[in-house]
DNA sequence: ACAACATGGGTGATACGTCACGTATTCCCC
DNA sequence: GGGGAATACGTGACGTATCACCCATGTTGT
């Protein structure tokens, strides 16, 4: 290879099928998500944030987490996890406690009013993710996408 | 059936796979999305919506478009791209021109600063998006992951 | 005991996405 | 050719995501 071309490591463009499998998961997913988003909102009072943390404190035996704990399982930024609990605090769904175990800490506990809104939320929101996704699937091309996001996962570690 | 149970439908809760290949996704997807971001971030003056949208100006045979082209090329929504089109005026990566043929509309054009932006910042970001994502994959996954998403996509249409 | 560092959490600024709504122009059909 | 519907685009408000910091409390080594 000559040197003025070995100077620059070539750029290895996607070819066009790695471009279409690309592009087309950001729009699937871009889309997908709006969609839940909105249907979501017309069966109930939570945004998708509001829901995701309801999930994250009912699948715990206790109905209740510390921030970090939220931010783990969410595999959110621990800023994020704070604004989007204040908010929730405001409309009720969880209240926060103070940690005696460890004073720079705290508990958010789901109120009964976020339980209420969770499981009268979660029918129709299962619903909405089998209509628009999974039922759209053959369980090979579901397998394929677990061992396909895995992967990746792995490396972004 | 007996009325009892009929009066309500039956929840179709996701399965265990279900369940993880879903949870995966979005697991990924987000992750996948902000460590982009911040690469390209790190190498470049762009932020990812600003990359989206001066790849479909390039696309195109001459570096503009209209409005709506836009929102068509990207499945964004026009207030989007209008938001996202006045913030890249503001920081020179584009130009708006009125549009003769039909006076409600505007061009779009790329200006030479946005040219030079994304022909320095391309290379890295494909590479990238090969580091993080298309080189984990084997070729049959991409051809499963593509005729999923298109699956999906058709549905929400 | 005390310094140095790590951890849990919060805040303000900025950018972004969506919705609801408004205005200007064009299309289309009677 | 006139009037209603559709189209192209913009704007303001609101909720949200991230970053760069901040402080308070714990932990560890000496």
């Amino acid at each position: 290879m000559p040197p003025s071309l070995s100077a620059v490591a070539e750029v290895r463009w996607l070819t066009e099928d790695e471009q279409t499998a690309w592009r087309s998961l950001i729009t699937m997913y871009t889309r997908l998500h709006a969609q839940l988003a909105r249907e979501l909102a017309a069966v109930s009072d939570l945004t998708y944030g509001d829901y995701g943390v309801l999930v994250a404190l009912t699948d715990r035996p206790e109905p209740r987490a510390r921030m970090y704990e939220l931010a783990d399982d969410l595999g959110w930024e621990r800023s994020r996890v704070s604004h989007q609990v204040s908010r929730m605090v405001t409309r009720g769904w969880v209240r926060k406690e103070r940690c005696d175990d460890d004073r720079r800490g705290s508990w958010v506990v789901l109120t009964d009013r976020g339980r209420g809104a969770i499981e009268a939320a979660a029918p129709s929101h299962v619903e909405s993710v089998r209509r628009l996704f999974v039922d759209r699937l053959t369980p090979a091309e579901l397998r394929t996408l677990t061992t396909l996001t895995q992967k990746v996962l792995t490396t972004l570690d």
